[in-house]
DNA sequence: GTCTATATGATGATAGAC
DNA sequence: GTCTATCATCATATAGAC
């Protein structure tokens, strides 16, 4: 793979945080440019469209789940720090700023976004359902959890309530992530 | 309270809609005013800046839960018939356009709103979690639910499930929000 | 009291300079 | 190949007509 240009990869850098903290539509191609010291259309050339941004937005956020889950979804291996990935993973980039998760901020504005980026993100989101189910499959098999019913079902709710728990966070006063996972926890007999 | 101009709750009536399905930062007073067959500015004399507008929104869908939830915390009663309203709300309300919560889209452009509003969020929010708080312990009490931990941590784990979950069922092709909430059921000891 | 005409600035995007 | 000058359009918001 041909190494990027580092405009490009600063463009995408800022771009990821100001759509975790503006939301798709709350950013624009100057807000970017600005940060950078160069014109909005400099962005232009590397991303030609907004929608062309909001692409290489999802294919970044999903490399980086990958990172964390190819290894287990190919060799397989005990489940629980799989999981303790995941809640770290989404402990840090909550507490960088109090940022929303990138797919929350483009459910919202999902009206806007072209066909083509919300395919990507259907994508993603049943990797991520498959490998939390996986995880919880294995890990129930091998004793590490104990709970009752369907993985799948646990799988998307779990996911659902820490994309919730982003959310709330950045409203509520009170500490809103801690506990949730907690609770995660203990649903899944991790704590006695 | 004097009754409101039918103008003004025509576009109180569009903005929702608009806020749930293109965020706020997603929808102009020219949206609103089209649809009404009006200027924008007509708009903008019934609510002179956007923000003005945010505000009566929370405080809207702020009085639609207390009209579900007053009566139960005035003279307490049986909880599960609470939980069931809950989650009948928020499959009525996911259900009409896959329409995300107006939290959640708040919750993106949170940057983008006056204090003001802010801070109407997180008293809606606090009032959430208690009332559900509430109704949690009442309902162990009663033996109506049976589960373990904090009731508190529970309510904001139920919250944000449920908020996750409307999310990703616009995401998501498969079904997200019936699993969630047969989790949570499950979780409760509602189902043998 | 209610709405329309108008202003001012920001937005995404193009054509062309270096 | 990379960026700047410029555009047409849309945004929120004001001043003033009915």
């Amino acid at each position: 793979m041909a190494r990027q240009s580092n405009t490009r990869e600063q463009i995408l850098h800022h771009a990821a945080h100001l759509l975790m903290t503006r939301g798709y539509s709350g950013f624009s191609y100057r807000d970017i440019s600005t940060q950078l010291g160069v014109k909005n259309a400099a962005v232009h050339y590397h991303f030609p469209a907004k929608s062309d941004l909001a692409m290489a937005l999802v294919d970044e956020y999903r490399q980086v789940l990958r990172q964390q889950t190819s290894q287990f979804m190919a060799y397989g291996g005990p489940a629980l720090p799989q999981l303790e990935g995941l809640f770290r993973f989404t402990e840090v980039q909550c507490e960088k700023g109090r940022c929303i998760c990138p797919f929350g901020a483009f459910a919202v504005d999902y009206n806007e976004i072209p066909e083509e980026v919300r395919d990507a993100m259907e994508a993603f989101m049943s990797d991520s359902v498959n490998w939390l189910t996986r995880v919880l499959e294995t890990g129930r098999e091998q004793k590490e959890f104990v709970f009752s019913g369907d993985p799948r079902a646990r799988a998307m709710g779990i996911l659902a309530s820490l994309q919730g728990a982003r959310q709330m966070a950045r409203i509520h006063q009170q500490e809103v992530l801690r506990p949730v996972i907690g609770q995660i926890r203990l649903d899944l007999g991790l704590i006695a």
